[in-house]
DNA sequence: TGTTCAATTGAATCTTTCC
DNA sequence: TGGAAAGATTCAATTGAAC
């Protein structure tokens, strides 16, 4: 069965549900005790916004979480071991993301972390259960643990991976809030970020509370870049919950699953500590394509350009003239400020509000700023 | 059988053989034209002291994809790269693999590269036949192609994978090597190394000989790291043999398997030309050391300015708000620290570290203090 | 000969809406 | 549901022409 038809078929039966019983409102901002499958089990049908997921990967390391039961092991069947372990690892694998993709919205997408012992193991099964993956994110320590034998190359990074539910998905990715992030640079797939570690760093009794503490600055570039505001987030791992923290921090929603009484106890305190920042501080840089969108027709309309105003591109090669439509006109030929653009370069595809240019006393400004300007007179 | 067991079994038989035949030196420095698992099937147990493979990524690629200024990618489209299902590359996976275990020495190590695309099945099949992995290391590319149409993170890396036949395998790794080549740090698992472009990149009728080229910098840190002088090293993608080409350089034996004829032509001319390494160019080898560069963005995401800070120019003629994104909010305006201290003083550019400043009880300090902190305290 | 600018290019799973 | 139209989108390095 095909990644979209299953996703059609969730759909279907979601909304079946909804018309035999009123929908109600999922509960969030709340931590659930217990083991993370049984846990999500409870929870409906694509109800999630967006999973993150640090499963314990403990395979190469001697622990004994997914050894199967049985006496001692030694030498000889050390090899033997080792294969069922994967074996067994990947059925764990298996199930929490079988449940975590029935929770998971049609339009929602999952992170999980993982360094080599597992995360080739999550990917193969990301891939298998028809999750596509959209990148793989390499978070880059700038202050690893050396390699103290010299035995290695040093352990320096971290694997992420960001998965949808199928090739189709409408994801959410605030691609301008990365951007500006990033000093106005496309964000990459590289991210350099330092180990949790001094004041942020839980500690309970002078050690430190959890081994694999993540650092908030992960989570908070991970949750700005793929939720909106009010979004659920579930982390089926929880630990001490820096998942709840940071979407606290910033307006999102959170459910966290976590097995340890300790690791609860301290996950509910750093939360309850955490400090929501405001609407104001919450807005972030938006892409044009979430702004409202104007037609070029309506500046016409409106008199910002009178028809019969010349358009040129930059360096001035076309000149094309406003038709009351709002369509232009170039020798023989006429369209829309995008379709004229495209036709006169030879081009597949062109964006007429950065092509075309009104002349000014300032020179050439691109029709776009118009296009800006209108758009502020016109908030409500 | 267990995996161990395995090797152990292969060395008896590799051992066997020695008492009834003399030893036959495997012959070398030889381009294999045929299939990879095919011409692997012909070579004897054990032979082997290292490879280094480059499969198909299986791109999985969809139609035709335009730069905004409407060129067209010249997008890696060939037959060898198009697998029908999952199941079916991971069966080619596993096919060349398993040859590949059988001819490497016990004590020899494996390298693959790949992509999001198809690493992760590598990985899986890798831990499944036995072999230890011992790093993944991160090929961080300097200059990777952008993501055009804002709709991921840029994808500017591919991951390799080192491993040996076994958890006690006894490797070769020159970890004094590799902390000269860094400058006296341990190298680390992620490798900044440039594209394979310019003069590099072999040419053929005037466009790109091999639409995937590896750079020559990347082969040779891995063969300088994991072989000795005389290793003899194998590539079962042989392509246009930039493995044959470092190893020639760097006094180590090679064999290359390519099935395509364009591919052989191309690689024994180039390696013809290549020549055996002189100690300057030894130096010249390196890549340059990494600028340190912040964004603003990660000091607001690592937590140094919390978003809803104000910052203030030297005058405190204006104010701005800072969001979560790194973006700053000064009334109707918004923008990058440079952008927006552009914008607020009718400036074409603006250096938004010393124009805007934050307030602490010894007055007004220009933030970019607070990048010198950070730098500071994340030093490698 | 040096400097500037425009054009080209690289393993890419690369749009959204409306009819 | 498919096709057409509208709309949005790029970074670093190299090369070669222009000055």
């Amino acid at each position: 069965m095909g990644v979209m038809e299953r996703v059609a078929t969730r759909t279907k039966k979601a909304a079946a549900k909804a018309v035999v019983a009123p929908v109600v409102p999922l509960e969030a901002d709340r931590l659930i005790q217990g083991d993370c499958v049984a846990e999500m089990r409870k929870l409906p049908d694509a109800c999630i916004d967006m999973i993150f997921a640090d499963p314990p990967y403990n395979l190469q390391l001697g622990g004994d979480l997914f050894r199967p039961e049985g006496g001692r092991v030694d030498a000889v069947d050390d090899a033997w071991d080792k294969f069922d372990t994967l074996a067994v690892y990947d059925k764990f694998t298996r199930d929490w993301l079988t449940e975590a993709r029935r929770i998971l919205k049609p339009n929602g997408t999952i992170w999980v972390i993982g360094s080599y012992h597992n995360i080739f193991r999550v990917g193969t099964s990301l891939q298998d259960q028809g999750f596509w993956i959209l990148n793989d994110i390499i978070w880059r320590k700038s202050n690893p643990m050396p390699n103290f034998k010299g035995t290695r190359f040093t352990n320096a990074h971290e694997t992420l991976i960001w998965a949808s539910q199928g090739e189709d998905a409408r994801y959410t990715f605030n691609y301008r809030a990365m951007k500006t992030l990033n000093d106005e640079l496309q964000m990459r797939s590289d991210w350099v970020i330092p180990i949790c570690s001094g004041q942020e760093r839980l500690k309970r009794d002078g050690t430190k509370a959890h081994p694999t503490q993540k650092p908030e600055a992960l989570l908070y570039r991970i949750l700005l870049a793929c939720t909106k505001p009010g979004d659920v987030v579930l982390d089926p791992f929880f630990g001490t919950g820096t998942t709840g923290a940071v979407a606290k921090r910033l307006g999102r929603r959170w459910i966290g699953i976590e097995r340890e009484d300790k690791y609860v106890e301290v996950a509910l305190e750093r939360i309850e500590a955490a400090l929501p920042l405001d609407e104001s501080a919450l807005t972030t840089m938006q892409s044009p394509r979430q702004q409202p969108k104007v037609a070029f027709g309506t500046l016409v309309e409106t008199g910002m350009i009178a028809p019969g105003t010349v358009l040129s591109d930059t360096k001035r090669r076309w000149k094309a003239v406003v038709r009351a439509d709002g369509s232009l006109q170039c020798g023989d030929e006429s369209g829309s400020i995008h379709g004229l653009g495209a036709k006169l370069q030879g081009a597949p595809s062109c964006n007429g509000w950065t092509f075309w240019h009104v002349d000014g006393k300032d020179g050439l400004k691109p029709i776009d700023t118009l296009r800006q300007t209108y758009l502020l007179a016109n908030e409500d």
